[in-house]
DNA sequence: CGAATTTGACCTGCGC
DNA sequence: GCGCAGGTCAAATTCG
């Protein structure tokens, strides 16, 4: 059990929204922690509304995979205030991958400091004028998307370069988080790569900001089933930023939120805000397959399905 | 030798 | 104001 201040500071961590409406299964956080459904404050249509919001976050009308219905177990809000941002929203990559999607929307005026700069070599110049920056305002941040994979290893394949640049012990785990930006110059991207300290075989990555080029390891996607991930498009993991990654035997798709943020129909925006092909190829067939297997494949959906191997027991308890 | 990783220091935001 | 925790920087180190 775990008390309401460590859910409070969970809460605060991350923003990290999962769950569904009737609290099926409990929020998770990228710690473990439990949380109370942060969806509490949305409509029952919202929740209902999710997968297709999700979808509509993939930029995906699949039409054609009625039984894809991610959003009624896992109702996350998608609520995107970043309407320039097309999202790299990961796509499973993994056949037997499900997941929750969730993004966070959290700029309105999103801040582009690199872009009211100029290229400026000297990098205490840099630093200072991020100080002032930083004073003057109060940080914001890209919108960030988090997954939570199953995995047994650390750092998944997505189709682009990352370079660490920091770790940092996380509290109330034993497992540190890891710090990743894109390799690519002008791209900012970055990523956090964590893992649950209840269910160490989970993963969590969180995306933040959006590729501004193409991914430099897509490889041709050409090959539902010839691929190790079997059916995952590599090409559409790449275009999504998805972790390609073996062994992966679920996803999981979250929201993350700013706590000040609106609550708001999923399609309110939908077709503005949501332009995944925006960077990089467009989805494609596979892709589509992948959600099929994805939702074929797996009874996550159904009942606590796949959650029940990664939220303990107690945690499902806990609602 | 260049790129990537490691890791301690530093900065910032937030709660008390 | 202080302390804590998250996030970032950058020098040192490792790797290919």
């Amino acid at each position: 059990m775990h008390t309401f201040m460590e859910r409070k500071e969970a809460l605060k961590m991350e923003d990290y929204v999962m769950g569904n409406s009737n609290s099926s299964f409990c929020d998770y956080t990228g710690n473990g922690f439990p949380l109370q459904s942060v969806f509490d404050s949305c409509s029952e249509d919202d929740n209902n509304n999710f997968s297709l919001g999700f979808m509509e976050l993939l930029g995906v009308q699949d039409f054609t995979c009625p039984s894809f219905d991610v959003a009624q177990q896992v109702p996350v809000s998608t609520k995107m205030e970043s309407p320039e941002q097309g999202f790299n929203l990961p796509a499973t990559p993994n056949s037997s991958s499900v997941s929750s999607a969730s993004s966070e929307a959290i700029n309105d005026e999103p801040v582009k400091v690199e872009d009211d700069q100029e290229e400026e070599d000297d990098q205490q110049k840099n630093k200072k004028q991020l100080k002032v920056k930083k004073t003057n305002q109060k940080r914001q941040r890209e919108p960030r998307f988090a997954f939570m994979t199953k995995s047994e290893v650390d750092h998944l394949e997505d189709g682009y370069r990352w370079r660490k640049y920091g770790q940092k012990a996380v509290k109330n785990s034993p497992f540190p988080r890891s710090y990743y930006r894109c390799t690519s110059t002008s791209c900012n991207v970055k990523k956090r790569v964590e893992r649950s300290f209840t269910d160490p075989s989970i993963v969590v990555t969180t995306y933040e900001g959006q590729h501004t080029h193409p991914s430099p390891l897509m490889p041709r996607p050409n090959l539902v089933g010839s691929t190790i991930n079997s059916g995952i498009s590599a090409g559409a993991a790449a275009a999504f930023s998805v972790p390609m990654q073996r062994n992966t035997q679920s996803h999981y798709y979250y929201q993350q939120q700013q706590q000040q943020q609106q609550h708001q129909h999923p399609f309110a925006n939908s077709s503005s805000s949501l332009n995944f092909g925006h960077n990089g190829p467009s989805i494609d067939s596979s892709f589509l397959h992948e959600r099929r297997l994805c939702t074929s494949g797996q009874s996550l959906l159904k009942d606590h399905g796949l959650l029940q191997d990664i939220i303990p027991s107690h945690m499902l308890k806990e609602e």
